[in-house]
Parts: C-alpha cells; sequence; structure tokens
DNA sequence: CGCAAGTGGACAAGAGTTGTCCGTTTCTCT
DNA sequence: AGAGAAACGGACAACTCTTGTCCACTTGCG
C-alpha cells in the first residue's frame, strides 16, 4: 500500500504553507489558517501533524536544511572572507525571512532538530574562525557573537516609525555589518 | 473639584504599566494584563483611556519624549561624531527595550505624535548629516537609512536558536555598525 | 461626618482556536 | 470499469482569551 500521490502532493502543500504561515506570523499560527494558506481542510492538517510540536519540527528541520546547505557552501570557498561574507549574508537574510520566529529553537523540535542546529552551528564556528586566522575578519568577537550579528538585519525603525523599505532590502544594513566586521578598519 | 491624589497616582501607575507591557508584548497587550500589571482594576484602565488608540498614543508620546531628549542631547555635543554616537546608541537601545512595538507608529496616535515623530526625526538628520558634513560618518548612506539600522541592536539569533545573551547586552553589535558606520573604514 | 469621585472585579457578549467526526471525493488495484 | 480503501474537507461543539459594562464598595476632601 504505497503512498496515494494526492497525498504526497498534499502534504507537501502543508509544509510550505506553514513555512510561509510562521514566516509571517511566527509559532502562534492556527491550524485553520495553515489549511486555508495551503487550499486543503484542516483536517488534513491535524491528520499529518496531530500535535503542534511534530508540525513545528518539521517547518525548523526545512529552514535548518537549507541553513546547513549554505554553510557547507560558504565552508568550500577559497577565500575566507569570500565565505564568511556568504555565510553571513545567507543566515542574515534568512532570519530576516523567517522574522517572525522569534521564539528559541531549543524549547521545539526533538533530538533531530538539536542535531541539524548542532551541525549548522560547527561549520559556522569554523567558517568564522577561518577567516579570522586568516586575519580578514575581526578578532574581537567570539564566534557565537558573530553569528548573533546575522539577526540584526531583521531591521526596523520600529520606534522611529520608518517603514521597512523593501526596495533597498538589506543591502544598507549588511554593507555596514560587514565593513564593521571585516579586520583592520 | 482638584484631581484626587489616588486618581493621579493610579493614572501615572496605568500608563508605566502600558508602556512596559507594549514594550514586551507589543501594541497587541490586553487591558486586562495592564491592569493586573498596574494592580488596578480594568474599570480603572477603561476610565482613564476609553479606548485603545489614547492609550498607545499616551504610550507612545512618553518613548518619543525621551528619544526627543536624547537628540537634542546629541546635537548640543561639540564633537560631531561623539554626538552621532551617543544618538545612535541612544536610539539602538530604546529601540531594543521595546522591541515588541514592531508595528510602524503612523497608524496610531494623531497629529500630537506625528508631530513628536517629526520633531525627532528633524533633529536625527541634523546630528547625522552634521557628522557627514565633518568627514566622521560615511557619506554613502542616506540619514534614513543610517537611523534605520538603529533597530538593528534588536538583535537574535532567531533561526539559530542562539539564546539573547542579555550578560554582554548590545555591545558587539553596537560597535561593529559604529565601526561599520565610521569615515574612511 | 457626608458625599462625590474613584475603584475593583464579576460578568455577559463576542472573537478566535482547537480538535473531532463523518459524508463525500479521489486514488489504486484488479 | 468497478470496488474498496485511503484521504479529504469543512461543519461543529468545546474552550480560551478579550472586550467593555455595571454597580456595590471604598476613599479622599471639604
Amino acid at each position: 500500500m504505497p503512498v496515494r500521490v494526492d497525498a504526497q502532493r498534499n502534504a507537501a502543500r502543508v509544509l510550505a504553507a506553514a513555512r510561509r504561515a510562521v514566516a509571517a506570523n511566527g509559532l502562534g499560527v492556527s491550524y485553520h489558517e495553515i489549511a486555508r494558506e495551503a487550499g486543503v481542510g484542516v483536517g488534513t492538517v491535524y491528520r499529518r501533524y496531530p500535535d503542534r510540536d511534530q508540525l513545528m519540527a518539521a517547518v525548523l528541520a526545512d529552514i535548518l536544511a537549507e541553513l546547513i546547505a549554505t554553510a557547507h557552501q560558504a565552508l568550500s570557498c577559497e577565500d575566507a572572507w569570500e565565505g564568511f561574507s556568504l555565510l553571513f549574508t545567507g543566515l542574515a537574510v534568512r532570519t530576516a525571512q523567517n522574522a517572525g520566529l522569534s521564539g528559541s529553537l531549543d524549547q521545539h523540535g526533538g533530538p533531530a532538530i538539536a542535531e541539524q542546529r548542532h551541525q549548522l552551528l560547527g561549520l559556522s564556528q569554523r567558517v568564522i574562525e577561518r577567516a579570522q586566522d586568516e586575519g580578514r575578519l575581526r578578532r574581537d568577537l567570539a564566534w557565537q557573537e558573530v553569528l548573533r550579528l546575522t539577526g540584526a538585519a531583521t531591521v526596523q525603525g520600529c520606534v522611529l516609525g520608518l517603514e521597512p523599505d523593501s526596495a533597498h532590502g538589506h543591502r544598507p544594513v549588511l554593507t555596514v555589518l560587514l565593513d564593521g566586521l571585516r579586520a583592520g578598519g
């Protein structure tokens, strides 16, 4: 009894919809919202993911897989700064895209998620420390601090009431951050 | 018939509680939550602020007043970079403190808020352009872009699952941003 | 002391979410 | 093509959270 093709297609739709919804509105999205976004009935979503944790774990796993791919790519760059810059930008953009996801990962997802996260952090550390060793990246920050800075691309002039300015995207922020991170400024 | 002293005290408590609640949870906080935080009954909150807009306008006015004071102080610094640095840091920290306040200011508050906002933006523009004119601040960003960068201090390694690290506070972020903003890096 | 202003919190109404259930539709295998 | 199993959708009841009102009670002030 192989899995029916319509079931597979719906599963994919639900996951994609969940990712979009979570990215936009955070972990708090309702099942009905996800179902509507996916164009399926709520029952279908509940059947696939009987509880919230499973759903969120699936979403997180999906996001993390992309990030890990970027980190591998960064590590394979010959030029240490270029690799770092690629990773940093990639993480920043992804973080911004998933801005709704403000809660920590630790509380959600099981050991599989923890493993992916561990892998991503390990790769990132290598990319960062290689750039530091080669004297391209400032050394007065620990790799964790550098990683934390990737979140800075999620910029909003919130108290000021400046609109996000999606026209220029994250360019100004990333330029300034990378200039500030480069060694020997 | 002067205003009773207990009424005044409660009004202050409500405003303070509202600020705390809004800073933590955004504009969406419930009246009951604010009342509980303030240690008063809901009725008291409703009497003081019959509708949401009035409450939020009061909160925003309070925050903006602080920011305007900082901007004035920045403008009175003799050294242009020092002034800029002061303003930037002040805005960044306030923005981070009110991270819950992600919506734009425009939709809330009446003309009074708009006026305060206008005043703050005008002062900020002067601080920024003075630093640029004196060749201390990089010129390839418009003053609006520079201001937008203040939001970057609200850093969270959200997708990565790094905890906020309140121990070091915003220091690393601000250091890197300011280094990246300084002219002639 | 008296009374008007102010207070607190119970309460009803409404909005939004959760999770289930079952009649109907859609696939797959023969 | 036809039968049977698998999957689907969305109505629905239970529940949670918020709003906003109302009134018996308390408190500051003259």
